[in-house]
DNA sequence: TGCGTTGTTGACTCTCGTTCAAGATCGTTC
DNA sequence: GAACGATCTTGAACGAGAGTCAACAACGCA
């Protein structure tokens, strides 16, 4: 019953904090210096920068719950209660993680919107697979789910995903689509996500390769969805889908 | 597995564990095979399907920690520590519940090998869908991946993927698939899983659309592949997919 | 120096997964 | 049908670990 109603009663998020206020500058070492015992009071930022980077670590290494609180506060040099004063409970914590984890795929994948629509796709992916390389461990946390069937959780990585497609079918011209052409890209999305964690996986495929295929499937799925309806891509500009295509495919010649 | 260690620790210490005896006198009267009290001996199969099934649902509704092994216990009218006589642990008990719907997925999509290509690919996408629709809590619980993280659940996740994967390939005459071709219909499923779970979520488009959408989508991602590596394949049927392409276009005419 | 603020602690509580020895019921044997 | 092994079933106790809280400590400021 504890879990249950705290986490009932932490609704609030608390974590908006941190992330309205721009960086303060208060890196300040105490003038006394010391801290060679580790432990020392740090700006709120620093703290739950230092944890976050932490937690990072330990749960993309280990599962959720086989790692306790107290394993976390002593690995960061802090006593848990101090954990709790930043995250509010265990969950908040991981949510956190997740969240920025989150938060840097969707900067990641960013592209400017002054590069022509094909280079524009090359351009979101080249970055979508720099961070699976580069943040794997944390790549593949988020996209497992984290807590399965957390709703908190579940409720994020969806948002994640939803952001993405949005901005995917804005660079489409597509602000607001047919349903059959969001189910497209949505399902995309989808697949690009198993070819990546398949591939960091297995590595069956060079990185090129990949790349390659996940463009040709863009256009693949593109040219269904429309076959389906029509109307879909009425917005699409034909000459823009062929010149894409011959991109793609120039590159593998 | 945190917990499992500490059976290390936990030794026997056998004081004070004779309290119990001559304590109670159950309200239990069998009088002729008939329980009034909800209890009684089952066999081993009954009660363990009866379990199943009652987690299915549990599992279904709430996430895997928000529901306590005395919940659960209650629920099904016996005491937790048959629940401990069955399946070792909740984790135990949520895998064998995981399991169990993975198998049913995998036979749900079983097609029979005199079909033609095609026309094998409709049946398992059929099956597919039959199965996501009627035990939709149970499709979603499986393929969000259960207990975030963790290795059992995971890997069995993983596997049955794998299973289905297989005889995907197998049923387009690729028993041992180029890579590009393996990683294609590899991130096809990634790309069938999505579609399924937005159209369980928003039934933006009918079941029929969803339906044909995705067969389009098996022979647009099976050329992006060809394409990047014409050897991959080497041994389609060039007849059959156009068969095939013909088949899904016809329907929507 | 005193005072308000806030980072920080560690001991405590309590839920919940897990264990275990004993009891209940069934099937079998003589 | 009494004895008996097998196994289903229970309830209480245990311990790990999540979460709480009141007090302490470092800092900024007047």
């Amino acid at each position: 019953m504890t879990r249950t109603a705290s986490r009932k009663t932490s609704a609030p998020s608390p974590s908006a904090r941190g992330t309205t206020t721009a960086t303060k500058r208060t890196t300040r070492r105490t003038a006394n210096g010391a801290e060679e015992d580790g432990r020392k009071r740090l700006d709120l930022d620093e703290r739950r920068d230092q944890l976050l980077a932490l937690g990072k670590k330990l749960f993309g290494e280990r599962a959720y719950d086989e790692i306790s609180i107290d394993d976390i506060a002593e690995a960061a040099g802090i006593s848990k209660g101090l954990l709790y004063h930043y995250f509010g409970s265990k969950r908040g914590f991981y949510v956190a993680i997740v969240r920025e984890s989150a938060d840097k795929l969707v900067e990641a994948t960013e592209v400017g919107s002054e590069l022509p629509p094909a280079e524009r796709a090359r351009a979101g992916l080249e970055g979508y697979l720099d961070f699976a390389e580069e943040h794997s461990a944390a790549f593949l946390t988020l996209l497992r789910g984290g807590i399965g069937n957390d709703p908190e959780v579940t409720e994020l990585v969806d948002a994640t995903r939803e952001r993405i497609l949005v901005r995917m079918l804005a660079n489409m011209g597509q602000k607001n689509p047919r349903p059959v052409f969001r189910l497209a890209v949505r399902s995309y999305l989808g697949l690009v996500e198993a070819a990546t964690i398949d591939w960091l996986d297995r590595k069956a495929v060079d990185r090129d390769t990949l790349l390659r295929f996940l463009l040709e499937s863009v256009y693949a799925i593109v040219t269904a969805a429309v076959m389906l309806d029509p109307e879909a891509g009425v917005r699409l500009d034909e000459r823009e889908v062929l010149e894409a295509q011959a991109l793609a495919r120039g590159k593998k010649a």
